[in-house]
DNA sequence: TGACGATATATTACATGTAATCTAATCGCA
DNA sequence: TGCGATTAGATTACATGTAATATATCGTCA
């Protein structure tokens, strides 16, 4: 039997392991939707990272320090400090230098911001029911089920050096 | 109840959709693998793009144009280029013009290429089963089955314009 | 007070992904 | 034959991700 992901990548040979074909079935997926994500966030000037950095601040209700909304986007700092060098140069955020301790720059996002993410609350909820409604309920849960212990073996492998 | 995912983004309430849920524990999932994947392939001099192009070539066995490379790793064309200017930099694959067509530029791995690859094979297997081992076959098989049902979504999306 | 280590950002260099455009070569068809 | 459309790659511009390093600030301890 040949699989969709074998046809897909015109592999010549099945795959030898589940393992393998689990991971590789979860990059090729991932690429596309995001794909998908990412046209949709262009209409609207923004990429993925910047859509969702402002989310994270919208859930937040508060400035955040860039440090905590790097960790949340599994981002390394580097990355964060030219996202939102942008973001503000597109008034969608403003930086506030913490007077406590003037190390931190708090972030917020701009009502030109809010306003923006109130336009694209309804299509990103159609595009998720695009991509996953023919998906059942219960097909759904598992698949977060399955994903979610996946990412356990990440806490254990993660002490290990190199 | 508070799911997994929710706690790792300190994400303050519960998901409104199963799709969403879903998609998010999908984008999060593969970021964290494709990091782990990422420092392996780094530790030979390579990047994940790099290796996937080296790993068609080898599985096809013999040349394949850019065009044909590319679609088999979801990629863009321009970045095609620069991606293989590099490998050729390394060492790692050969250009020859087709002299039927002299439009197409077939690519063929160097022997140097193979075995970098036949390095790579055990520890690419051993990280497959670091990090998805713990997933019984059956689980496994099953969230290959979600993701590629997942994935039936973008053919009939693909059609219809932006 | 003053040096030292830790922490929060920023900077630089480089590989990659996307879009738009360009060039060269081929094909179709009058 | 010869023009126009198509196709394969390359080029450019820009946003992003990773690594390594720099800078400013803080806390602590002598």
């Amino acid at each position: 039997m040949t699989s969709r992901l074998q046809r897909e990548l015109k592999k010549q040979r099945p795959f030898d392991q589940p393992e393998q074909e689990a991971c590789l079935n979860l990059v090729r997926t991932n690429d596309q939707f995001q794909n998908r994500f990412g046209k949709l966030f262009r209409e609207y000037g923004l990429t993925s990272s910047q859509y969702n950095v402002l989310r994270i601040l919208r859930g937040e209700g508060q400035p955040l320090p860039c440090q905590e909304i790097a960790e949340r986007m599994v981002q390394v700092v580097p990355a964060m400090t030219g996202l939102l060098d942008r973001l503000e140069a597109q008034e969608l955020i403003r930086r506030e230098r913490c007077t406590q301790d003037r190390r931190v720059i708090y972030i917020e996002p701009t009502e030109k911001a809010l306003e923006l993410l109130a336009q694209l609350d309804q299509p990103v909820i159609a595009l998720h029911k695009a991509l996953m409604g023919h998906l059942t309920v219960p097909e759904l849960k598992e698949l977060t089920r399955l994903l979610e212990k996946a990412r356990m073996s990440l806490d254990s492998i993660e002490e290990t050096p190199g």
